[in-house]
DNA sequence: ACTTGTAACTTAACGTCGATAACTTATCAA
DNA sequence: TTGATAAGTTATCGACGTTAAGTTACAAGT
């Protein structure tokens, strides 16, 4: 039993960091490593390091290098979920809010690139990921690996709006909302993997994805 | 200097595969353990095991376990550059061509599911992998890695004519043919790591991104 | 005040990885 | 027969993720 509950929080030793629980310098070292260097290149060693500790001692507090990696993910598309949440709320015509939308997902992806790449792209992530990445029906969003599958649920909750107002689509709501994810889904996969390949500049390529995007989808008048 | 020249390559030891050179042997091996197991659990002292050999001798062949991986996704590549060659040299108009090439691609890539994603989305990669992968310029098909970016040249190609055939383009046509790549690569991306995921009915999905993209690229009459 | 329990560490080590160095064997041309 | 060379081998390196087992600090119970 975890006892966090005597003084909540300000029972340990806290040698180190006044502020943070161990948990949280973890997490804060780990993020800056995975930023910098790379999900591969940082090793466990090298967390414990900057922490601080000892590398066994990351173990207390996380199953293994993924459930680290898994926190942050979880962390970061809670950012996503809360800006997608902030848009929605805005009075814009549902078609300026999903290209809004597109467009904060993509700006998004392209801040957070190995925190994508983890979630979305890399095929040996763990099960949980994958399975519930942007499933749209049964989202507990208590659970680690869910955040994204909300923002998923709210670009497709979009398109309703936008057939809803009159606008007819060129497929069901569902194929639309997949087609379009995937569309954006592929630009960012295409710029995160390989950076240094000389695109067609990278602005262009964010709001051309999203016209052509709409286009495709919807028959505008 | 590598002798494979007096009595080409029946020169060798040649204990096991009297029919393969060493070399082919180790690919052929490699190729059975990385699709089975995947990039990173494929062991360079099981690709040995498999082949009879010691572990340090397949370094005797290939420079490191990248080395051999860019191998295989050459000879696979190849494949994808002849059949696209075929679409090519039928007489139909353009962009009946490259609706068929847009197919083309998606099959082929859910085909060899694995060797898309050590090429195009396995972000620990070969470097020149994902460096040339596509790049539309510079080509020397010899050297290794370059066949995907054969594949996006003819596919860059196609949209010069279909530009010169009178259809007006919403993009200049670098930027057009990178963002139809993009929304391909896209669908094809969450299909391979996400299989089990419940997308709309797979064809629809196939059949649909080219059409949203078409649509959404080029200015029908 | 002294024991006891336990959370929060430590050091040591295991097994495996990719890769290299240094040695050995087989083959064949001279 | 020799001796160069191709084609291996065994032994080993350093680094990795992870686990086992021992140690220290500290709060509560008696």
């Amino acid at each position: 039993m975890k006892s966090e509950l005597s003084t909540p929080g300000v029972g340990s030793r806290k040698k180190r960091g006044e502020g943070h629980t161990r948990r949280e310098e973890i997490l804060l070292a780990a993020k800056k490593l995975f930023l910098r260097e790379g999900y591969e290149a940082t090793t466990i060693r090298r967390i414990a390091d900057v922490v601080g500790v000892s590398a066994p001692a990351l173990y207390l507090y996380f199953k293994d290098k993924e459930a680290i990696m898994l926190a942050l993910c979880d962390e970061t598309f809670g950012i996503l979920v809360e800006r997608m949440g902030k848009i929605e709320k805005t009075g814009l015509p549902p078609i300026e809010r999903l290209r809004q939308c597109g467009e904060a997902y993509v700006r998004f992806a392209l801040d957070n690139p190995q925190e994508y790449w983890l979630t979305f792209l890399s095929g040996n992530t763990p099960k949980k990921v994958k399975d519930k990445g942007h499933k749209p029906e049964a989202i507990d969003p208590n659970e680690p690996g869910s955040a994204g599958a909300t923002a998923f649920a709210k670009l497709m909750g979009m398109f309703r709006d936008i057939e809803n107002a009159g606008m007819p689509l060129y497929f069901p709501v569902d194929t639309a909302a997949e087609l379009v994810w995937m569309s954006l889904h592929g630009l960012v996969a295409a710029l995160i993997t390989s950076p240094e390949f000389p695109w067609t500049k990278r602005d262009a390529l964010i709001s051309g994805m999203i016209d052509m995007a709409v286009r495709g989808v919807v028959r505008l008048p």
